[in-house]
RNA sequence: GGCGUCGUAGCCAAGUGGCAAGGCAGAGGUCUGCAAAACCUUCACCGUGGGUUCGAUUCCCACCGACGCCUCCA
């Protein structure tokens, strides 16, 4: 089974055929960064990072590039973003580009998502932008007003075939002329001029100013993967204005086709209404980490579709927490019992763990279902605890081959099950410790002192750790 | 007003033209010194009204409702 994915531009799954055999070029719009990151931003980067995981995972070459957007991006106002927390903090303006750019890389760390292989920035792609520019006038789609050069919409026909809107339809009335400069309301600033006094400005042949937001996502999926290349990704939110002018700036002034599949994320809601920094009813990625960890914010992102929104509450994450907790468990039962499982015998698990991994990768073919794919995960879980619960030995090849199975799927693919972690000194002492006292405290039990015993395991879950007892033994997990 | 997405159990949610995954919560049970975990059993006629069809939750139409975008946001 090939593939599929559901590709905004035509609004339907289509066949994934990537324009290089074997190799997957990708762009995700990637953030402002003027504020810390929330888990709006989250669940876009967390769906894309599961994306190129899977896409990894299936043996394709992938190049991702997510862009880091530090000028030019305009609030209403007409004020930059970057610019404005500059002024109120008192600092340069890539100061607060660079402070936030750290974050948002710390962000994204601690929630396991794998780093794109190049984070361009805007302003360190100035003459890329500049000259895209240049094509763009000398092409005729583009004209030099008082106060910046603008792209001309109406030479652009094909304007609105990603968000599937026509202006004449819009309620124009509404929309402001921003530049004066403007021949038509829905025309779009490519360069703008700067005052004087503007801290963010660049020489160009038409005067010292700064770049338009849309184009420097064009300039740079254009120099780093060509006119043409597979996918381009972003949040829904994005489609309009701004993938819209992307593509119209690429397509005017490359002539070939822009990005070829466009997968677009849901946005996270709260209480039904969008996360957003302008409606204030955001939280940002350091407080859930406070709460929760990255493992099970994940499996939160991952239990709807990535097209669907999502809607957050702490309700929400306790259950995506409990159910995580279902699979951790069994993992680390596993992962104990391989410790001292019989070496000899062969794979008796092998059926079911074929067949959990064969619903598991066509859930992924299938658009990336992660939901899906996630409940295949639950449902061989249930498999996998009645084997381990059944009073059987259960032999190494088999216990090896389930924990394969975790890692690969839940680990590699989805990011929702750490590595074995009873490796590292610290590790291995604190390991040692607590079964010292498993040992003594099945000494208690043996003895009938129960009260000791209890003792044992209510001060040790106070610590965080909590013991279970197993017909086959203690075991112990970390909160 | 325009464009678009969505409406499945108490909650989250996948999915299909032919007896509706999975998780959380709930109920009962097994196991356990107790606990925890796990396992077993149980819990939906898929927004409303039409239409197409042998048959629709799944396709079409209308309506109702929610949300997104049209103005900065992933």
């Amino acid at each position: 089974m090939p593939l599929r994915v559901y590709n905004v531009l035509q609004r339907e799954k289509v066949d994934f055929v990537p324009l290089h055999e074997g190799k997957v070029n990708m762009y995700v719009c990637g953030p402002t960064v003027y504020d810390h990151s929330h888990l709006g931003h989250a669940k876009a980067y967390i769906s894309f990072d599961m994306i190129v995981r899977y896409l990894r995972f299936s043996g394709y070459d992938v190049l991702y590039v997510q862009n880091l957007t530090d000028v030019g991006h305009l609030l209403e106002s007409g004020e930059d973003r970057i610019l404005k927390k500059a002024r109120q903090a008192s600092a340069l303006p890539m100061q607060i580009a660079e402070t936030y750019a750290r974050s948002y890389f710390a962000d994204m760390d601690a929630l396991g998502v794998v780093r794109p292989d190049i984070s361009p920035r805007a302003s360190a792609h100035i003459p890329e932008q500049i000259e895209m520019i240049e094509t763009l006038l000398r092409k005729g789609h583009a004209y030099v007003a008082e106060d910046g050069v603008y792209f001309d919409v109406s030479s652009w026909p094909e304007y609105g075939k990603l968000s599937r809107r026509r202006l004449e339809e819009q309620e124009t009335g509404s929309r402001r002329l921003k530049g004066s400069g403007k021949r038509s309301p829905e025309d779009f600033a490519l360069w703008i001029l700067a005052p004087e006094d503007h801290i963010l400005q660049w020489n160009s042949p038409w005067g010292r100013g700064y770049p338009g937001w849309h184009i420097e996502c064009s300039a740079m999926s254009r120099k780093y993967l060509g006119d043409t290349f597979d996918i381009h990704g972003g949040g829904i939110d994005n489609i309009f204005p701004h993938n819209e002018c992307e593509i119209a700036q690429s397509e005017a002034a490359n002539g070939v086709p822009f990005a070829r599949y466009w997968l677009l994320v849901g946005s996270l809601t709260v209480n039904g209404q969008k996360m957003s920094k302008s409606l204030g009813n955001f939280v940002t990625i350091k407080d859930a980490l406070a709460r929760y960890r990255p493992e099970v914010i994940r499996t939160f992102m991952f239990q709807a579709h990535y097209t669907n929104p999502i809607d957050f509450s702490d309700e929400a994450l306790r259950a995506a927490e409990r159910g995580w907790e279902r699979l951790a468990s069994a993992v680390r039962l596993v992962r104990s019992r391989l410790r001292n499982a019989p070496e000899e015998g062969e794979n008796t698990f092998a059926q079911v763990i074929r067949a959990h991994r064969e619903q598991f990768i066509a859930a992924m073919d299938d658009d990336f279902n992660a939901p899906a794919a996630l409940g295949v995960l639950q449902a061989f879980t249930g498999e996998v605890n009645k084997l381990l619960n059944s009073g059987e030995p259960v032999n190494k090849a088999t216990l090896a081959a389930i924990e394969a199975l975790y890692s690969d799927l839940g680990g590699q693919v989805l990011g929702i099950i750490p590595k074995d972690e009873a490796h590292g000194v610290d590790m291995r002492l604190t390991d040692a410790l607590i079964r010292l006292l498993i040992e003594i405290r099945a000494q208690a039990r043996a003895e009938k002192n129960f009260a000791r015993a209890d003792q044992i395991r209510n001060q040790l879950r106070a610590l965080g750790v909590i013991l279970e007892d197993r017909p086959e033994g203690t075991t112990y997990r970390l909160e």
